[in-house]
DNA sequence: CGTACGATCTGCT
DNA sequence: GCAGATCGTACGA
């Protein structure tokens, strides 16, 4: 079943990290649905966070969507090429957020594979990494700050479980501007075939 | 206004 | 392993 809001309003947006590995992630455009387990994610946490965009106390244009309240999607553009999907989490003004790094595909296979421009080569990990996942899922730079208890993009608790002890935690990918904060053990990751459903 | 750069990916070496 | 792609944003002048 779909995520309620107060699921999505944690206060405590590491742990929450944690829990969203094993979610299944939907996505429903133009009648279009595709969906992927949720294998890999990274908390970004508030103000005091330096690899976070919302970092001392900062607000811009393009962040404003991360002080939306739980339950939204904060999309941005990174290098020029590649929408990041964000799940924003605790309340309005908080500026919590989950960056969804890699999934399982599980349904609208085809679809992902049209999106990828992918004809036979069956290539291993096409659905890791930040930017290959919103372009499997077809998310894009227009989805920022949308409601994710609607109708196009939304978490489901399909009741998948996972073996706990294959969960890795470790430092977050391509932050060392973050200094210490660099560090800090705000990433998830299970394999994917721990991933049995 | 000008400019430097990023929560990355791919393809070629 | 490394360079190139590619552009909105942030920030200083």
């Amino acid at each position: 079943m779909k995520l309620d809001r107060t699921f999505y309003l944690n206060e405590n947006v590491v742990q929450l990290a944690k829990t969203f590995i094993g979610k299944l992630l939907v996505t429903n455009f133009n009648g279009f649905i595709t969906s992927g387990i949720i294998t890999e994610t990274e908390a970004y946490s508030n103000i005091n966070d330096k690899a976070c965009h919302a970092n001392n106390h900062k607000k811009t244009n393009r962040n404003a969507n991360m002080f939306l309240n739980g339950g939204h999607a904060y999309v941005y553009l990174c290098y020029g090429i590649h929408p990041l999907f964000n799940i924003v989490t605790n309340k309005e003004n908080i500026p919590d957020a989950i960056l969804i790094r890699a999934i399982k595909p599980y349904m609208g296979i085809e679809k992902m594979k049209e999106r990828k421009n992918i004809t036979n080569i069956e290539k291993k990990n096409i659905a890791e990494g930040p930017g290959n996942i919103t372009k499997l899922l077809g998310i894009t730079c227009n989805h920022n700050g949308i409601d994710l208890l609607k109708e196009q993009i939304w978490v489901e608790d399909i009741g998948f479980e996972y073996d706990k002890s294959k969960l890795s935690i470790g430092p977050r990918i391509g932050v060392d501007y973050a200094g210490e904060d660099a560090l800090l053990p705000y990433r998830f990751k299970i394999e994917n075939k721990e991933i049995n459903l």
